[in-house]
DNA sequence: CGGTTTCTGGAATGATTGTTCCAGAAACCG
DNA sequence: CGGTTTCTGGAACAATCATTCCAGAAACCG
């Protein structure tokens, strides 16, 4: 029979997410993700396909990791207002810490090809629903606990924090400015009270 | 002495700038600018520079004309709220129009460039601070009339509204559900009460 | 007009793009 | 081992990229 493969498929997906998530869709060449997935060019083709392949691939990646994150802290037993505080107030640090700035991977993708690309439009609103549901379900369990008040259309709530945190993340991109951010923190989460 | 120039140097940017707005920065080609904007190859370059300082114009302009319609739907006379349930309004049905979702141009700008060009970023600084100010004026205004209470941090507020309205346009590219995205709208406007 | 300057269209540039081809090394398993 | 299969590196590909060069047409003003 035949040869193995010498890589590993995740990790080299993996890399190129993060490519595409630093640089977006069409500032990244082949020679890019073949330098950071440190596979070869070939094997490259062979496993993903085309680049345009391998982006819808990376998006698939980044919804199993690291949207994952987002779903563990928002499932945490607690306030479900510390939860949603946490979720924002790590938007702001990162943004301030020294690293690259990169944004949401999401909304990256959205921003870039969503008006041209139908694929990425639809992995974008799928990813979106699916946020939408476990902020919907955290605001639900808020609600239960007596931590939210009843007179809220929740889903809408769930709706806004999204887009909140969109707009956060795309603020964070352009300024280091805190008092800025944590503004935008503070008035965004003052929609709960 | 010398022939005179045979195009409007401000049609000539007004044109790139809605190429740029429309498919980014990388996406779009010189030959993409020569068609759309209607001139020589040659003179694009002697009169604009290269790509990116063109970019950098385009960006300019779009402060100069597409911004400046949302200072003066702000200062318009009459209720604040109004205006502001208008601006937001406005993008929702624009979205939902069948033209190309475009979103805000200095967002797009920043979700693509911000992160790795200091010019760009700069620029996106710059027109995030112009229109909070003018949201801040606004909002000023609206407390003046007592149509706003007084016990909120205005200058926070309008923080958070521009940040809101970029997350939406965000959305708006993703999603055509008029329901989700005035549920975004309704949430968002509600902390002004 | 005529001399000068600038605009114009198109060709040419060299670099880079995404993708494929090819020959050989490497690893599997009967 | 040995036959088979797949991986690997690098070259090759055509297309496109941003940019520049060039020769001629066009328009100005003395």
């Amino acid at each position: 029979m035949a040869r193995h493969k010498e890589f590993d498929r995740d990790e080299a997906l993996q890399r190129a997410m993060e490519v595409f998530w630093a640089r977006g869709y069409e500032a990244t060449s082949v020679g890019d993700l073949v330098g950071h997935m440190g596979i070869n060019r070939q094997s490259l083709y062979d496993t993903f396909g085309d680049k345009h392949s391998l982006y819808l691939q990376a998006l698939d990646r980044y919804r199993e990791v690291e949207a994952r994150k987002m779903f563990e802290l928002l499932e945490r037993p607690g306030p479900v207002k510390r939860a949603l505080r946490q979720l924002f107030e790590g938007v702001v640090e990162s943004a301030l810490g020294g690293g690259e700035r990169r944004g949401c991977f999401v909304g990256n993708a959205t921003s870039e090809l969503a008006g041209r690309c139908r694929q990425t439009a639809d992995k974008a609103c799928g990813q979106m629903a699916a946020a939408e549901e476990a902020l919907y379900r955290a605001l639900l369990r808020g609600k239960k606990a007596g931590e939210i008040g009843g007179g809220r259309d929740l889903r809408a709530v769930a709706r806004f924090l999204y887009s909140s945190l969109q707009g956060l993340q795309l603020m964070s991109k352009a300024t280091r400015d805190r008092k800025a951010l944590e503004d935008v923190v503070r008035v965004t989460l003052s929609v709960l009270d």
